[in-house]
DNA sequence: CACACTTTGAGAACGCAGTCACAAGGTCGG
DNA sequence: CCGACCTTGTGACTGCGTTCTCAAAGTGTG
């Protein structure tokens, strides 16, 4: 039973691990109490070798002859995860997408929460989105501070989305997820990924023109 | 100059390919005529290594000593992307997200265009988005068919969305981006791609936990 | 026209991730 | 308690992607 010397997990087993922790979730509800490599790589669709070195990785979780425990399994990646935690966080920019944001509940309810949504313009600062009231710009660096966010999401146009992410940083938040189609540069020290509709869809239509040689539904992105 | 033999380009290349495009189209519009591996590089948000390699892939489109003509490139990577022609877009799941989608103006006009919108709740049948009138799932496959839809989104709740999935396939939809927190299989000969705003913050979660041991700003992702 | 300077294009080396294959370790029936 | 069976955990291998480095190819100046 590995402990403390554990090894460093690689980028793209972290990509997988929510995989495995959605499809852990949905086990342990239709099913029962042990699952193998073979079915977990089934349900999260990947093949079994991976499903086992990546678990691997976070210690020696399952019995050879049995396979693995699921309610342990699960406890066990949503620690590793941080999914135990709290985790409050902020929207920047409030319109279309932000909006759906703020109304979408797919975050799996655990742990994350929007606490604050913020926008630049004076015509919405004030209104209501859901439970939360429009705040302006102006107070992100108190906001952050007073609810404690660790997550700020951009969804502003593209050309403010740097400034913004320097307030961000400013302010102390440490990961960003960045919906604006925008390169934005921060410090080693904070966490960026973004996601990017366009770039889907270009990635898409490459793949479109050239059938045959199309590669299959891509492998677990990498993480950041 | 390299044209019929060209290589196979690699799907990290691929991923990239898009933000070269948008750094090529931000440096057409403000600045001049030439554009150097090193400040495309800058502007990608990556090494100029890389990015001479990435277009070395496409061909010897550079002049040494000089660096890239920026009209030309940008020509060039919009033709192996497909963004010369028209892809219609169907959008199935009419909720926050695919609202939001509907009304997003992100897609850089580019190509990419919007003209279908479906959902299974006969409440929402009819009812306008933007322009264009929600239709019954029913209707896919004539849909489909009539406006030549090349790409689907699915936007729907998680549970459904694998059977979505199914009915873009046999409707002959041969890309589908999926944003359903869901692992879904579709043939080989389907390009799929996903976004997954719950798995997005796992990772900034994971690596929110281990400050200090956490990885810079991710790579581009891969190609699928 | 020669020489200094710039920048590409690509070969080589390296490192990370994915796959394979199998020994180790455990269960279970008789 | 023994032997057949199952499944994990991991070492070895392979392949892809990134980085390094430098020759080749161009510009421009005196």
């Amino acid at each position: 039973m590995a402990d403390t010397a554990r090894r460093r997990i690689p980028e793209a087993t972290v990509a997988r691990l929510p995989v495995y922790y959605r499809a852990l979730l949905e086990a342990a509800e239709h099913e029962v109490g042990t699952i193998s490599s073979e079915r977990l790589a089934e349900l999260a669709g990947v093949n079994a070798a991976k499903v086992r070195k990546d678990l691997s990785y976070l210690g020696s979780y399952g019995t050879r002859g049995v396979g693995y425990d699921v309610d342990y399994l699960l406890h066990e990646i949503s620690r590793e995860l941080g999914l135990t935690r709290d985790w409050p966080v902020a929207i920047v920019g409030i319109g279309n997408l932000g909006r759906a944001l703020a109304n979408y509940r797919g975050f799996g309810a655990r742990g994350f929460r929007i606490v604050a949504l913020l926008d630049a313009d004076d015509e919405l600062v004030g209104k209501e989105v859901g439970d939360l009231e429009i705040e302006p710009i102006a107070s992100l660096a108190s906001v952050v501070a007073e609810r404690k966010i660790a997550i700020g999401m951009i969804a502003t146009p593209a050309p403010v989305a740097q400034e913004v992410a320097d307030l961000l940083v400013d302010a102390g938040v440490r990961s960003i997820l960045n919906f604006a189609p925008a390169v934005l540069t921060v410090p080693k020290s904070v966490s960026m990924r973004k996601v990017d509709l366009a770039i889907e869809l270009q990635i898409l239509s490459f793949y479109q023109l050239r059938r045959g040689s199309a590669p299959a539904t891509r492998p677990a992105e990498r993480a950041g």
